[in-house]
DNA sequence: TCTGGGGTCCTAGGACCC
DNA sequence: TCTGGGGTCCTAGGACCC
C-alpha cells in the first residue's frame, strides 16, 4: 500500500572502477588522488579506508596514515562512461528513475507489488544484475520515503542491503549519530549541541514551531520532518542547471599578475564554452578569491549589456578581480558563471557590435570543433585573434 | 587533519518599486 | 516633516553534498 523508494549508492565508486580496469590493485589500499600539499583524496578502497582513509581527506594526512597506498589521478570520463552502464540498468529496472549524483540514484516502487511483491527480493535481483554486467557492487537502501532510502543504503557497506520497514522510521532514525544525517553538518551539529540536542529523538520533543524559531524557517522544517524519517524534499527541484563554475588551487601562491590574468582568461574561456555547449546564456559572472591564509573572497556582477563571448567573461571578471584584490599570495582562483537561461543568441533587439559577432562565431565553432574531439582550443589562438 | 572541485540552496541587507 | 508594507532583484557569504 505504502510508498516503497529503493536508494541505490555504488561501493567506492571511483576506486572500483580503477579496480576493475587494474586488477592488480584488487585487495590493496588504494587512494584516487594526486599526491602533495592542497590535494585531497576524492574516494578510496575499502583497504584504504582500514587505514583511516577518507574523501576529502588532505593527501599529505592520507598517505601519512597509509605510506603503502597506491595512488592514481581520477579518470572522470571512465567513470561517467560507468556510470552510464550502471544507471542504464537501474532506469529500466523501475520508473519513477531519479539520478542525483554521478554514483547514486533513487526508484520508486510505489504501487509495483504485482511485479515485485517483496521489495528485498527486488533489491537482490538489481543487486545482482549490476555486478553481472559491470562488476561493481552497490548498496542499497529500502524504505518508505526517499531521505530515510538514502540513510539505508549507507547502512551496511559495501554490498549491503538495508530494509526499513513502514512503522520503523522513527526507530531507524534514532540508530543512526545525528552528524550521519543528510542535511546534518559540522555547523549544524554544533547549533544542535549549543542547544542540548544530541539526538534525533531530542529533536522530536520540540514542536515545528519551536524549532523554526530556534533555527530559522527553512532549518526548523528540516529538523521537524528528518527527525520523523519523512522526506525533506531535498531531491524535490527539477534537474536544471543553474551555475556553471571552474577554480583552481595553486601551490605555492600566487603573485605574478600575468600569471593570474591568464588563469582568468583559461577559466572564462572554459566555463563559456561549457554554457555555450548546454545552449546557455549567462546574466552574471563572478569570481573566487582566496588568499594563503585561507581568506576567501567573492564577487559577482550581473551587467546590463550582456554576456555573449568568453572575452566578455574574461574583461568582467578581471575587473571584478582587480575591484576586490588586495595584493597578497593568491591560493585559489574561481571563475563562475550563474543565472543562466535558455538560448545561444542575444536578445532580439539587443544592441551588440561587430566585433562581438565575431568573437561569438569564433568561439561557436570552437565549440563545434572540440564536440568533433578535435583538441584545438588553446587560450592563445583567441587572445590575439 | 592545514583544508579540491563542482555544484545547490539559504540568509541578510540594500535598492527600488508600488 | 521621523517614516508602512509587500514584493523583487542583487550581492556576499556560508552550509552542505558528492
Amino acid at each position: 500500500m505504502g510508498s516503497v523508494f529503493f536508494h541505490i549508492d555504488l561501493d567506492a565508486f571511483f576506486a572500483s572502477v580503477e579496480i576493475l580496469d587494474h586488477p592488480e590493485y584488487r585487495g590493496k589500499p588504494l587512494i584516487i588522488g594526486t599526491p602533495g600539499p592542497r590535494h585531497v583524496a576524492s574516494t578510496c578502497s575499502y583497504e584504504a579506508r582500514e587505514y583511516g582513509v577518507r574523501s576529502a581527506m588532505p593527501m599529505t594526512t592520507a598517505l601519512r596514515l597509509c605510506p603503502d597506498a597506491i595512488c592514481v589521478h581520477g579518470r572522470m570520463e571512465r567513470y561517467a562512461e560507468k556510470s552510464r552502464e550502471v544507471m542504464s540498468i537501474i532506469s529500466s529496472f523501475a520508473p519513477g528513475f531519479l539520478q542525483v549524483s554521478i554514483d547514486e540514484a533513487f526508484l520508486d516502487l510505489t504501487g509495483m507489488e504485482r511485479i515485485y511483491p517483496l521489495p528485498g527480493k527486488a533489491a537482490r535481483m538489481l543487486k545482482e544484475s549490476i555486478r553481472d554486467e559491470t562488476g561493481l557492487t552497490a548498496s542499497i537502501g529500502v524504505a518508505p520515503s526517499r531521505y530515510l532510502s538514502k540513510l539505508a543504503s549507507d547502512f551496511r557497506k559495501p554490498d549491503g542491503l538495508t530494509i526499513v520497514p513502514a512503522g520503523m522510521e522513527e526507530e531507524f532514525i534514532d540508530a543512526i549519530p545525528l552528524r550521519k544525517l543528510w542535511g546534518i553538518g559540522d555547523a549544524m551539529l554544533s547549533a544542535l549541541e549549543r542547544r542540548g540536542l544530541r539526538s534525533a529523538a531530542e529533536i522530536r520533543r520540540l514542536g515545528e514551531d519551536e524549532l523554526r524559531r530556534m533555527f530559522g524557517d527553512s532549518s526548523g522544517a528540516f529538523l521537524y520532518k528528518a527527525s520523523r524519517g519523512i522526506d525533506p524534499g531535498i531531491y524535490q527541484g527539477e534537474a536544471r542547471s543553474r551555475s556553471i563554475s571552474s577554480e583552481k588551487t595553486f601551490y605555492p601562491d600566487v603573485y605574478s599578475a600575468d600569471a593570474i590574468g591568464s588563469y582568468l582568461l583559461e577559466m572564462s574561456e572554459e566555463v563559456m564554452f561549457r554554457a555555450m555547449d548546454e545552449r546557455k546564456i549567462p546574466r552574471t559572472v563572478g569570481i573566487k578569491l582566496r588568499y594563503g591564509d585561507f581568506t576567501t573572497i567573492s564577487a559577482q556582477t550581473t551587467p546590463s549589456n550582456g554576456i555573449y563571448s568568453s572575452m566578455d567573461v574574461y574583461q568582467i571578471a578581471s575587473g571584478l578581480f582587480a575591484s576586490r584584490y588586495r595584493g597578497q599570495g593568491v591560493r585559489l582562483l574561481g571563475v563562475s558563471l550563474q543565472n543562466l537561461y535558455e538560448g545561444s543568441e542575444p536578445e532580439q533587439g539587443e544592441l551588440f557590435a561587430d566585433k562581438e559577432k565575431k568573437e561569438r562565431a569564433l568561439e561557436k565553432a570552437i565549440v563545434g570543433l572540440s564536440k568533433k574531439g578535435s583538441r584545438v582550443i588553446r587560450a592563445r589562438n583567441l587572445r590575439n585573434g
